[in-house]
DNA sequence: GCCAACGTTGGC
DNA sequence: GCCAACGTTGGC
């Protein structure tokens, strides 16, 4: 099977990759938009890479590496009305919400801010610089993701 | 804190 | 099923 590649957002200030590299392994729960959704479901497997963006950040830009380390199975959290992640239409029969686990691989040895994603050329066409992509979870091909790491080791 | 982009909701 | 109102994302 083809190994596949991620990006991921999150808010330092709610989880940041030191969160990640403490914890080792962390549910990716609170996912709330369907095309995500999808995403995570039917085409995030066990073994795919995924570069770890923080957004709303200063700078944002991709500060590390994790593995999937478990498919997609129920948010839980979707259930619990005392969860920030709660989602009032989601029963225990019909909850559509799921997550993922994912583990750290390693913190980059810089942060790639998103500036210098724009202005690196081989990075054209990748997601996270569309105007307007608010997926928080999206597929990276693979030359871009080598080419973020290739990035991070240089300057 | 602002606001553009864009997804979701709900009245009709 | 349309679409205006509303909510969220996320860079700035």
């Amino acid at each position: 099977m083809t190994p596949r590649f991620w990006l991921m957002k999150t808010e330092p200030t709610t989880y940041s990759i030191e969160d990640l590299q403490r914890d080792g392994v962390t549910s990716w729960e609170g996912v709330r938009n369907y095309q995500v959704r999808n995403l995570m479901r039917d085409e995030m497997r066990r073994g795919d890479k995924v570069l770890i963006y923080h957004s709303n950040a200063k700078p944002p830009g991709v500060v590390g590496v994790a593995e999937v380390v478990r498919e997609a199975y129920p948010d839980h959290h979707a259930l619990d009305p005392s969860s920030h992640y709660y989602a009032q239409k989601a029963t225990a029969d019909k909850n559509p919400w799921v997550m993922v686990d994912v583990a750290f691989v390693a913190q980059l040895p810089r942060l790639v801010s998103l500036d210098e994603l724009k202005a690196a050329p081989q990075l054209e066409g990748m997601w996270v610089l569309r105007r307007g992509s608010r997926l928080s979870v999206q597929p990276v091909d693979e030359a871009h993701f080598s080419a973020v790491l290739a990035l991070a080791d240089q300057g």
